[in-house]
DNA sequence: ATGAAAGCGCTAACAT
DNA sequence: ATGTTAGCGCTTTCAT
């Protein structure tokens, strides 16, 4: 690979002069001498030594995508459709703005934050941390950081809080599958902490307002297993008479839910309405199609490099801010609508 | 920061000495010194400069995921399964080796060269790219390529071609559906290159092994539309009378004609059978389940980077291998059993 | 308009 | 066992 020195040696001029032309900081250089310059970095095949440069300008142009995985479930976090969606909106807004994407999972705090730094990265998008993680990075590596999913945030310089209508989209659901007619709604979830408990907690409001009282037994605990599997499924199926309509945090338990308990003949949603969240396309291959609440996780990873960049370049920016991205209703086929029904079956009730 | 000059000087020793510690090269050092040094890196957390190291030792400790993009079509290739699983594999390989994980999607192979060679990546997993393409990049970057899903490779040096058994996997559950005593099967796709036409191949042996003939017009051809949806539909739901099985290129189609026949009012599998390949979620999350070909790309990217690093550490082994890696059939509901049925009521046939 | 030169932090060949 | 030193390729300040 030829080097600044070697072209500036060829062109007769200094690596200054090549340099700048390389950079596009022309207006000290004659035309003939840019044009010259150009020439032999086109015939030589010039390509940059990114080491270097960063070693020399102290930027990398590495945005990390750093993803918090549970070192015990030694799952896939790549396979999850949010996380899937997100990183095709934070990779082609990087490339669009000239950045690169280093993906990284980490188990480890200070493992974590010894990456960052040894690379010198220009900015992150953290994926599934807490308060207090995200906190204790940034004490040490004071660098934007867009968050993804973190509640509580304190107002933290260089972070850009890049949020979802978790609350209200659940809230809008809940008063949806309401407004069908429904009374007993349980609301399932495998934890009842971050988003999940925002979700819980619109659940909790769209209930509250409508004056049906919600209780604990409510809130439906589903324990994830292996692949795809469901540790207490023979619960919930039974649990599942309890109610009309079950809320589900997010389409994957909502479409697991949903075929466990048609293969058990329960009818979806005759015998039970389910919603998910997220719509993703779980929600659209699963038969009846998934009424959900729609998110944008694409759009959200785009805004996260954008915030991201504008940080970067533009220090003044580096306040906090919140980005609350929108979450809204979708309806499909997995709600039943009691209300029409009992119009032609008055028994019913 | 600290550095390793600034580390030198508090231990009173040289660089030398202490990089030798940080690299473990503690044969020629004294135990006290070693000692000393220790506590003094991590008293005042020393931690590399990445990009310092790369430039001086010339190395990157960077694999590069790279994935073909198609510039017209602004897909999220992240949202493939199997890219998905793929990339899953190789992070978590990557990360145990002591690799660092860049992904970059491609539209244009001369930018990719200037990647490649900018960033000094020590290895790179090729995604979507056609043999051409691959020797056009390795003839400028001759260092080691893991390339998924090539055909006709040729020999060439510093590769490892991380293949699947597609011919045979599609062998396997044609002569499936044939055994189940289906004669007039089509097979489905939107292409006829690469792996499709590998499939197409399996497909169209097992037919002829069984001495059904294939015709032309068998190869049913579906045109992919925005957002998951299909473009002659129509067409395709008419044409699927005139068989009583469809084996379909991947899950993906399988899912999706699966549920437009049936939302159209055809039964699976008693109208028509429909099968899909890779066995990713969609083949579990539909009714009737599918019955696939299974294969596991996360195992295929584990393995990707595994003989990256042996070809990147041992240049001895970069000689050009081939892996194929098994295709097997996994059988659930979606293939009725003709033969079954016939024996109790003998008109049918 | 152009160039000289001092680093950036680290590695490694070579001395001692 | 430990130190000296010359780079790696680039950026950037300061001269000219």
């Amino acid at each position: 690979m030829i080097t600044i020195k070697e072209i500036a040696g060829i062109a007769g001029v200094s690596t200054t002069t090549v340099s700048n032309v390389i950079h596009g900081k022309t207006k000290e250089v004659s035309p003939a001498t840019v044009e010259r310059i150009q020439r032999v970095l086109e015939k030589y095949h010039y390509t940059p030594n990114i080491s270097a440069r960063n070693l020399a300008s102290n930027k990398s142009g590495i945005i990390g995508v750093i993803m918090k995985r549970y070192r015990d479930m030694e799952n896939n976090r790549f396979v999850d459709p949010f996380v899937s969606e997100l990183l095709g909106g934070i990779e082609s807004s990087a490339k669009e703005k000239g950045y690169y994407v280093m993906v990284y999972t980490a188990c480890d705090i200070q493992e974590l934050k010894k990456l960052i730094m040894s690379w010198n990265m220009d900015g992150m998008v953290m994926v599934g941390f807490v308060r207090d993680e995200i906190y204790s990075i940034q004490e040490v590596c004071r660098r934007p950081m867009a968050i993804i999913d973190v509640y509580n945030t304190l107002r933290m310089e260089n972070c850009i809080n890049i949020g979802l209508e978790d609350g209200e989209g659940m809230y809008r659901v809940v008063q949806y599958i309401i407004s069908c007619g429904h009374k007993k709604i349980g609301f399932l979830s495998d934890n009842d902490t971050n988003l999940d408990h925002e979700r819980y907690l619109g659940y909790e409001r769209a209930m509250r307002e409508s004056g049906i009282f919600v209780k604990p037994e409510d809130f439906i605990h589903i324990v994830p297993a292996e692949k795809n599997q469901v540790a207490n499924l023979e619960e919930i199926y039974k649990r599942s008479f309890e109610f009309t309509a079950l809320a589900c945090v997010s389409d994957y338990y909502a479409a697991l839910i949903l075929n466990e308990l048609q293969d058990r003949g329960r009818k979806v949603p005759e015998d039970v309405s389910i919603t998910g969240f997220d719509d993703n396309y779980m929600s659209q291959i699963v038969r009846p199609a998934l009424t959900t609440v729609r998110q944008d996780a694409e759009k959200r990873g785009q805004a996260a490099v954008e915030y991201l960049c504008a940080m970067i370049e533009e220090p003044e920016k580096r306040q906090y801010r919140s980005r609350i991205f929108p979450a809204e209703l979708v309806i499909r086929d997995s709600v039943r609508k009691i209300e029409n029904i009992t119009r032609y079956d008055p028994q019913e009730v």
